[in-house]
DNA sequence: TTGCCAAGTGTCAGCGACTGCCACTATTGT
DNA sequence: ACAATAGTGGCAGTCGCTGACACTTGGCAA
């Protein structure tokens, strides 16, 4: 996951003009804010035209997307690697459990750890960029499904359990994402990620099922 | 729900443009694509300012949304309606068949209905319009997650079990208005949209616990 | 009725996001 | 060294959206 090989010059210019944006931004939107950040302010930080800005990125919403850890990704990679004989539900616990694992080292730098809570709080708090988060949410969530499908040998079309493992699967780890930005912010530091998804995976047996009383 | 007392002539001119907006708007996105319609087209076609424009509706997408039969109100209000014997898995999908036979009646023009189901397939298929109404349902969502607390009596904040209640039945809702606009749009015509919520609740269980085979 | 207040609208000026177009510069393979 | 090609900058223009202010019109009381 994640390897770049060093090739030639222009590649790799592409590449450090795309970072120092990326870096840019995320300065910018966590000072002012993302709606009081142009799009000439980020330019200007890294002395390139607007119209380069927009080869990079699609849109204003992208960069902001961009600076979030995705690892949707690897997601898809590790549950594809899941031994058959696991049951969906177990494999996909399984595979973010791998993936938040396997990301854990260059994230210790404190500063940038910090960081990247902050954009998470910046999305959550912006209308547009919470958004367009959930769209791209959605479209991994087909994704999982289709995986899901294939893993089990079944009809992605007929059978609707994968489509709904997916929903719920993803509906809970956003449920948990969002406790877990929350809870961060709060000060209640500390827990991990995945503890706090392995707590919402527990209660959903409960909240479905049971009398709750 | 859904009342409107004939008060002052100011009040009847106000709600009128306001249809008369959403209707040209309907036009004109059905015709020739979300993107494709500027806000200049739409008061042109209803003889207003743009500014005007901006007065009813916060932005573009708003109109479009607007569009779609919402009746995330409706559900809150009957779902507060259950009665408290009922477990809230049961009270929500009762509540979404009280919603949802509750407006079938001015739909049966037809022409109307069918109008209805294509913009569905218009913010299906718009990115923009997709991310600002998973948005608006992750909005909805939370709504109900404190209804149901409040039902059951428990507290919203320790308790994990109403926003993952309100979460897992969001997706799986989602995941059936998916699933039909879809198959309406492939003429697979007439079934009702309860149904198929029914038939993907039933599968809900299967997916998330049994072994698949 | 008259006249006042407030609600609603139009106009204008302007910002910021985004795109198409074309000329220019810099890398790469030959 | 040279040509093909990838990437950048600048410009002109469209569209969404906002603030400010002047104007019209419906509601209401004297």
């Amino acid at each position: 996951m994640v390897q770049q090989a060093a090739a030639g010059l222009r590649q790799r210019k592409k590449q450090r003009t795309r970072d120092e944006l990326l870096q840019a931004a995320q300065q910018l939107f966590l000072r002012q804010g993302y709606a009081r950040t142009t799009v000439d302010e980020i330019t200007a930080a890294v002395d390139v035209s607007q119209r380069t800005f927009f080869r990079y990125f699609a849109n204003k919403e992208q960069v902001a997307l961009a600076l979030m850890a995705d690892g949707a990704d690897d997601l898809i990679h590790y549950l594809r690697a899941r031994p058959s004989g696991e049951n969906p539900l177990q494999a996909l616990r399984a595979a973010t459990r791998e993936t938040w694992d396997a990301r854990g080292v260059p994230e210790q730098e404190g500063a940038t750890a910090n960081a990247a809570l902050e954009i998470f709080q910046l999305v959550e708090s912006t209308p547009t960029l919470l958004a367009a988060h959930l769209h791209r949410l959605a479209e991994q969530q087909q994704m999982i499904a289709a995986v899901v499908a294939e893993r089990e040998g079944v009809d992605p079309v007929t059978d609707l359990r994968p489509r709904l493992l997916a929903a719920v699967f993803s509906a809970v780890a956003r449920t948990a994402q969002h406790e877990w930005t929350a809870a961060a912010g709060r000060g209640v530091a500390g827990e991990d990620f995945f503890r706090v998804l392995e707590r919402h995976l527990d209660q959903l047996g409960p909240a479905l099922t049971a009398d709750w009383r």
